[in-house]
RNA sequence: GGGCCGUUAGCUCAAUUGGCAGAGCAGGGGCCUCUUAAGCCCAAGGUUGAAGGUUCGAUUCCUUCACGGCCCA
């Protein structure tokens, strides 16, 4: 993008620059040591009554918010990570000369400040400026002080304006980082070995989804950005790593709603010698307590353990249709149709189920709840039922209307693994753009020998969405695909 | 991909049936020592997303395009 013309805002603060300059003020200063969080003043100072001052010193750093004049004395706002201070400058105190440099200051420009604390006679606890640094000059006007910055193209394509001018943005993502590392530290803490399997795969699998190619230049091949980690993990499995995790990126290459984004953050672990309902239960362990952690306070009840449900008895809740009772396309259709649902009479069997599923059941959760034991053509990865013919061991995890998480007991006979990749091939030829291509590598590995394992996969902005009660992804992913 | 809506000053928004494009904040010049969307006075700030069309005259009506939002696939 090529440079626009200044603005005539720009072009004062670019005069500004050049005075202070001349001044003898560094306005890109190396460093400002031993700044504390202005949280931490407010924590150190919530007891204190209207008026009442302190000898308490501190130093913070942070942007310049406001300012209000008062002639030989005004009140400034200063904002860092952790909040907002005021700040009381006053040429008594500073002196003519540095107050008026100070005021001459504009909004946005990054300040630091020693100051002691006061509360005044408002009740708003504030720093005395005793001193302050000029930190960093801006050039650019910030987005509107009492507003902030609420054009939602411009909140994603600019995420850093999103976060200097909106409070609850930058609180969310902080609480995004909480989650993640919450998540590693409670994995950590029971026995899980956090890998890094490849990014840019000869061969993609673990999801029915379309992958993004790319082309490595010197080895003249093409590669997949990977769209699970799901084989790589299982391979490790194999290799006898017993409790592993991966949490990082993938990517589909799909449309974009305000639940998809085509580059998302998984986490999937797999745990050997455990099934499916051992994993629902260290799900429900883990979203309770970040749930906990992140102080969530919304309509949602996190409390265990969590509601379990067939997936046939949840379709048949909701729409009346057994769905075992009409177990082809056809006589499927025509039940759905006599309950007023109107399916694709195209659609195979296993999507019609989906799709009753999607439409039916999905929006009508709110607390979470597990939906267990899935046709076996939807799931070429999952464990055969050990007492439901046509069934194999799988659930979603579905809250606030939506998707979050899918687990399996992961099948390990290899025999039947090829012989689902063998169907998955078939759909393939059908022209099934999602199905899986065959991976002979993991087969191998499978022959080895894997234990019985019980494997997750959870959609991190999903579950950031879930705890912050937002609607859509792209409020919980810093810069999100836009065209 | 389809439907609906939107794009005006740095930011947030107005503008009657088609009739001189405005305000608040921010920025500039002044006044002001407990304010908090501080206040008061003065001056400035625009290719109304882009291109084309209708018209004496278009922010407004029409067409196309770009970008975005919501809903649907």
């Amino acid at each position: 993008m090529s440079e626009p013309e200044r603005s005539n805002i720009e072009e004062d603060r670019r005069g500004k620059l050049e005075r202070l300059r001349a001044a003898g003020i560094e306005p890109f200063p190396h460093a400002f040591p031993g700044v504390g969080s202005i949280g931490a003043v407010h924590a150190a100072h919530a007891e204190l009554a209207d008026g009442e001052e302190t000898e308490a010193a501190y130093r913070v750093a942070g942007r310049l918010h406001a300012r209000r004049g008062q002639g030989k004395a005004a009140f400034l706002d200063l904002v860092d990570r952790s909040g907002r201070i005021q700040l009381h400058a006053r040429a008594d105190v500073l002196g003519a000369d540095r107050l008026a440099l100070l005021l001459s200051l504009d909004l946005g420009d990054l300040i630091g400040i020693d100051g002691t604390a006061f509360k005044s006679r408002r009740g708003e606890l504030s720093l005395r400026v005793d001193g302050w640094t000029l930190l960093a000059k801006s050039l650019r006007p910030p987005p509107d002080k009492f507003h902030g910055l609420t054009d939602i193209e411009t909140r994603y394509r600019r995420r850093e304006l999103d976060l200097i001018a909106n409070e609850q943005s930058r609180e969310l993502f902080i609480m995004r980082s909480r989650v993640i590392s919450e998540t590693r530290r409670w994995l950590d803490e029971r026995g899980f070995l956090e890998v890094e399997t490849p990014v840019l795969q000869p061969l993609y699998g673990g999801a029915l989804a379309r992958p993004f190619t790319t082309h490595h230049n010197q080895l003249d091949r093409d590669l997949y950005l990977r769209i699970a980690t799901e084989l790589y993990l299982k391979r490790l499995i194999v290799g006898g790593l017993e409790r592993v995790y991966e949490l990082g990126k993938d990517f589909r290459n799909e449309g974009v709603s305000h639940k998809h984004n085509p580059e998302f953050t998984m986490l999937e672990w797999y745990e050997a010698y455990t099934d499916y309902t051992d994993i629902a239960t260290r799900l429900e362990q883990l979203v309770a307590h970040l749930a906990d952690v992140v102080g969530y306070d919304g309509e949602i009840d996190f409390t265990t353990p969590w509601r379990r449900i067939g997936l046939v008895e949840a379709i048949a809740e909701q729409t009346g249709i057994d769905v075992l009772e009409h177990r082809d396309p056809h006589a499927l259709h025509a039940a759905a149709a006599g309950a007023s649902i109107e399916l694709d009479p195209g659609d195979t069997w296993p999507r019609m189920v989906d799709e009753l599923f999607s439409k039916r059941v999905e929006p009508a959760v709110t607390d979470p709840t597990f939906f267990l034991d899935y046709p076996v053509e939807l799931s070429p990865f999952a464990k055969i039922h050990r007492s439901r013919p046509g069934l194999v061991e799988r659930f979603e995890c579905c809250c606030a209307g939506m998707e979050f998480a899918n687990a399996f007991s992961e099948l390990n006979d290899p025999d039947d693994q090829r012989a689902r990749f063998e169907q998955q091939r078939r759909e393939s030829e059908a022209g099934e753009e999602e199905a899986q291509p065959y991976d002979e590598d993991f087969i191998r590995a499978l022959e080895h020998g894997m234990p019985p394992t019980g494997g997750i996969g959870i959609g991190i902005d999903r579950l950031v969405m879930i705890l912050a009660g937002r609607e859509s992804i792209r409020e919980v992913v810093l810069w999100p695909a836009m065209r």
